[in-house]
DNA sequence: TTTAAATCGGATAAAACTATCCGAAATAGA
DNA sequence: TCTATTTCGGATAGTTTTATCCGATTTAAA
């Protein structure tokens, strides 16, 4: 559904929000090590995440990442999609057509419009503040080791 | 949503349909013309196809594709999309967790749950064949410029 | 039997995505 | 000021996906 990418930058998003709900900044190699993600790669995805100021960086010793208390309370998990994978996965069509459209719709439009529609929904509404939560509490997991 | 050889295999299997309806037989030329699609990659769709047995081919001089009768009456979307792009998209983790479930759940688990369930359905519920009557009826399209 | 039309199959190229490496720049603390 | 730590940025591999090319095989029809 969501390429690799967006996948590790969902993950990071949610590590580094359970540790600045605590006032903790982190570093790249917490980040890779908690969301068992590649180091390098993280670090590129992180990047893009900080120009489109989903996340904060902080260069030099003792600095790392951090989501400040203002947008920490906002975050929607759309805006980590959006800002990785664009948002062909809301607006395109399910058949790749470019001129699909109420009006001119490919096969498969009416059928797909209430899933895109839900997946819109629930990108839009789910907070990223509300998934650290749920990981914090031990209800969900960031990755599989992390129940030893 | 889906890899652009399953948008062309789903296009390409409307066009067969719709043709097959009609006991018509079609060539590679023909279907990669009417979908708008490249067509050394487009016959490279249909032999996974051929080979998952949904649609059938015919070698030699009049050859062609087809879909006949009675597979086409029960062909359902699920059948091109699981042969092409595998069943990822249903039973994958949202977040690309191996170990992910029920008991142990990544943090947009639960989130995910419903959405991936009404997509499923909707892919097992929806007949190639209901989209193939609403192209012929030219309610809906397979490429931009069929209305011209 | 020859020819033309068509699918089939393997090889290869191009593009996108995933991943790594390394030096530059910034910064806190000794 | 020096050093260690860290993010930043560019270059570069590796892998997968997308796409093309071309010859082999099959078959209907002349």
């Amino acid at each position: 559904m969501f390429s690799r990418a967006c996948e590790y930058g969902i993950k990071a998003t949610i590590y580094i929000a359970m540790q600045s709900k605590d006032a903790r900044r982190v570093s790249l190699k917490d980040i890779a090590s908690a969301s068992n993600a590649p180091e390098a790669f993280t670090a590129k995805i992180l990047q893009i995440l900080v120009k489109a100021n989903v996340i904060d960086s902080v260069r030099g010793a003792a600095g790392g990442f951090e989501i400040d208390a203002a947008k920490l309370s906002t975050l929607k998990l759309s805006q980590i999609v959006s800002a990785i994978d664009g948002d062909e996965i809301y607006k395109g069509c399910g058949l790749g057509l470019e001129a699909c459209s109420e009006t001119q719709p490919c096969p498969v439009h009416h059928k797909f419009a209430k899933i895109r529609n839900d997946l819109r929904l629930m990108l839009e509404t789910t907070t990223i503040l509300e998934l650290a939560e749920g990981t914090s509490k031990g209800e969900t997991y960031l990755k599989r080791d992390q129940m030893l």
